[in-house]
DNA sequence: GGCGTAGTACTCTGCCTGTAGTGGTTGAAC
DNA sequence: GTTCAACCACTACAGGCAGAGTACTACGCC
């Protein structure tokens, strides 16, 4: 088992893009040795198999999406009221939209997480701790809203940009905007800016 | 190329099974063969490659879907009030969650239409007929809301039920029920019940 | 009796895994 | 500064395995 962990994070890279262009069938340690560009059987000599493989995944996606210090700097800036949150939604939507491989690769995982127990366990640790973080982020910055908005605005938005990247034409892009504001406006009762 | 209809429906229900248990990875025409306990190379003879089993697949699951005559008449019946969408609203999502293979497997669908054109356009053009029925259904009944409400109720019990059939121990399932509710009470504000 | 299909059996192919072996690089010890 | 050891990149290969597809036989229905 070799240990460099640039080559090993290389490889990890090369598999989140593998999963979302080819999908979980096309997930071989060959073809994460093609993304890589690095030679035959290196896969091989990194990961155990191919559970192995799918784990560290899930590690390295959550790593990737470490909170980003100048996004949440910026959250505690302005105002606090709706307008503001309607603000931080689009970009939180837009953000995620674009790490289009990483969200496909994320879906992948969930649906092997069906059948993978320990990739089950990481997903759910990691994914709880997204929410909790969100909640608790969105209280204390002092914006509108409590607990239960933060989770439906997660749920709303997820099935949003879910449908963004698999059905693109379900709800045209200039749709998808005018409906991150709606879910805003429904979920989030109140006055549009702050009095 | 064969044609008996009720094979090649048993095939496509057997593919939906396959589907949800395996993964796309694990959609083979022989384990469509085994899962449907019928000769090796069966498959084979029914469908001319993986995209084609794959768009039927798509069609028999909408196939499967088709309105439940009980259900829709259900709705008609009852008060026209905030409760009774949230009653019809726990029905739903305990519905879908039921027909768990179905929905898995049209999920995975879903990221296979990331690559599949024709599979793409199938999806697509049923999904929103989908939606647009059940805005359609939801204003014609009298049900409180706009097209808007019905889209947002769409959006956020998707991604519920998502939750629910991946990842259970984000949700345990005594606050799945508690979040429809607060999904009706948030998206669709007014009174409880009619005055 | 003929057409279409179920069922069997077999081959061919291609891909994937895992590993052995070699050469090179780096870092440490002296 | 030289030597040695450890690690690793890379090549090449063997073995395996499952799946696709197809001839062929048998059977039932019209």
């Amino acid at each position: 088992m070799r240990q460099n962990p640039a080559r090993r994070a290389a490889l990890l890279d090369a598999a989140i893009e593998v999963l979302a262009r080819e999908g979980a069938r096309g997930l071989t340690f060959r073809a994460v040795d093609v993304e890589a560009r690095v030679p035959n059987g290196t896969a091989s000599n990194y990961f155990d198999n191919r559970d192995d493989l799918l784990t560290q995944v899930g590690h390295r996606f959550y790593e990737r999406l470490e909170p980003d210090p100048g996004v949440m700097a910026a959250v505690l800036e302005g105002p606090r009221d709706r307008d503001r949150v309607t603000e931080l939604m689009h970009d939180l939507v837009d953000r995620v939209s674009h790490f289009r491989s990483g969200y496909l690769a994320l879906l992948e995982l969930r649906l092997e997480a069906t059948r993978r127990p320990e990739l089950r366990r990481l997903l759910t640790e990691r994914i709880r701790a997204d929410v909790d973080a969100n909640i608790s982020h969105h209280v204390q910055a002092g914006l509108p809203g409590d607990a239960t908005t933060v989770v439906l605005l997660y749920l709303a938005l997820n099935w949003l940009i879910l449908e963004r990247l698999t059905l693109p034409d379900i709800f045209p892009e200039d749709q998808i905007h005018a409906l991150v504001t709606d879910v805003v406006e429904r979920i989030l009762p109140g006055p549009r800016r702050a009095t």
